[in-house]
This record gives C-alpha cells, sequence and structure tokens, in this order.
DNA sequence: GCCAACCAGTTTGTAGTACAAACCTTGAAG
DNA sequence: CTTCAAGGTTTGTACTACAAACTGGTTGGC
C-alpha cells in the first residue's frame, strides 16, 4: 500500500482477526478484563476466546493471570506495552487504507500506467 | 459487539480480509481499476489477486470485464451498487469497535458482572 | 519462420487456522 | 452421591490464503 515505506505486509493477521481485533481493542479501553467479561463483550465462545487469548498471550500482546475468586476460577488479561503498542499501530494502519483516496492514488508514480 | 442488535457477526471476513479490504478500498475511491493498478495498489501477487477478485465477483461484490487493449489483455474491475454499500458498511463497523470505549462498555447492562 | 522472453493473468497444492463440539475440573444444591 | 452449572481447555475438521506452477497471446531477435 502506498504511504508505507517497506515491504512488511500492511496488517498484521494476528491482530487483524475479527475475534482478536476485538479483544485487543475492548482490552486497550479498560485497565484489565476478565474472561467472562470478555465473553460477553466480544460474543465470542468460551472455546475460541480461549484460544484467541492463547495465543495473544504466545505472541507476548497480553498477559495472563489465572486465581481463584470465590473459589471459582478467574481469568484476568491485561495488555502489554507491546500489545498496545500494536493494536494502536493497526488502528493507524487502517486509517491509512481508509484514507487512500483518489488524491493520493495521483501523487503516486509507481502507479502511473 | 455491543452497539449491534442483532446476531449476525460484526466484521464479514468476505470482506475483512486484508487483500480483500484493499481491493475495495482502492476500488472505492476510483471509478474503475484495471488489474495491473489494482496489483500496483494493493502489491498483491497476481495469482493472489486474482482468486480475490474471482471471489469478489462471485459474492456479487464487484463486476469483472475482460477485453484487449493495443492486442493485450486487460481485466477492468468495478465496484458494484452492493459492493459500495458492503465496503462502506464495514468501514463503520470498524469505526464502532473502535469507538467501544470504557463509557459505552458502563453503559452495557449485559456486560455488568 | 522459429525460438526466447514477456506480459497478463489463472489454476493448483499445501500449510495454517478459526470454529464448533466435546471434554475437564471445581463447587454447590437436592 | 448424583446432578447441574460455571469457567474454562482441547480436539477435529472444514475452509482458505498464499506461493508456485502453468497458460496463452505478443513482440523482438536472428
Amino acid at each position: 500500500m502506498p504511504g508505507n515505506n517497506d515491504d512488511e505486509p500492511i496488517l498484521d493477521r494476528l491482530i487483524h482477526e475479527p475475534g482478536r481485533l476485538a479483544i485487543l481493542t475492548v482490552l486497550s479501553s479498560v485497565k484489565d478484563a476478565d474472561f467472562v467479561f470478555l465473553q460477553r463483550a466480544t460474543r465470542l465462545t468460551k472455546g475460541n476466546l480461549s484460544s484467541h487469548l492463547t495465543k495473544l498471550e504466545e505472541a507476548g500482546l497480553v498477559t495472563i493471570e489465572k486465581r481463584f475468586v470465590n473459589r471459582k476460577p478467574n481469568t484476568n488479561v491485561t495488555l502489554t506495552a507491546i500489545g498496545k503498542e500494536r493494536i494502536a499501530h493497526h488502528w493507524d494502519q487502517l486509517e491509512r487504507l481508509r484514507n487512500f483516496s483518489e488524491k493520493s492514488l495521483r501523487e503516486l508514480p509507481e502507479l502511473q500506467e
């Protein structure tokens, strides 16, 4: 995409996937969130939420703490510093794409035919 | 996601996929575009551009006209009315997701724990 | 004429992955 | 002690995006 200088793909699939984009975006507006809250907010099934969270943790975008509250399991999730940066960057990239107007197209010599 | 009333998924994968999101967004800022132009604008490989275009056509989001210009094949792509509506709607949905703030979270009774 | 190199795409094979469904574990209720 | 529910995790499969191989017309060299 014009406006980006390098060859790295513009939209990171890890973050772009709808479920994970929802999780990360919700997380970026709260200090932390537990599993049940995230499930309600994102409308994901337990299974999918669980596996998305695992992927996000493996990628270092969230930290997951499992504890017991009222003798019930409670999974608490927070964004890492990297996670905050990456989700913010992703929204920036999306905005760039969206602003890809006819004007900017004309300005790019490599697009001329 | 709160803010949406029904059970249909918020982000349509057909449109959300990075390559197709790029194609549709570029198309929505020009009257029409040919294959080579789209390839430069989206930085997709020929093969991937070709298969994404086929999918978009099958879904009724674009129309594809193949002709010869200067004795060379030329594939011209335009958004259909449905395509225009769907890509606009998708960007709306993304904006909704992004604006999913702590404030709006608090306002939603079904999220209270 | 003939062969090589292009250009403009299409088709195909495979590796990765998102989802639903089945499963697990603990706690409480009857 | 059996059942139900809450809060998750694991598993099997069906889909799909990508790269690589292929196709067909065109032009240029010799």
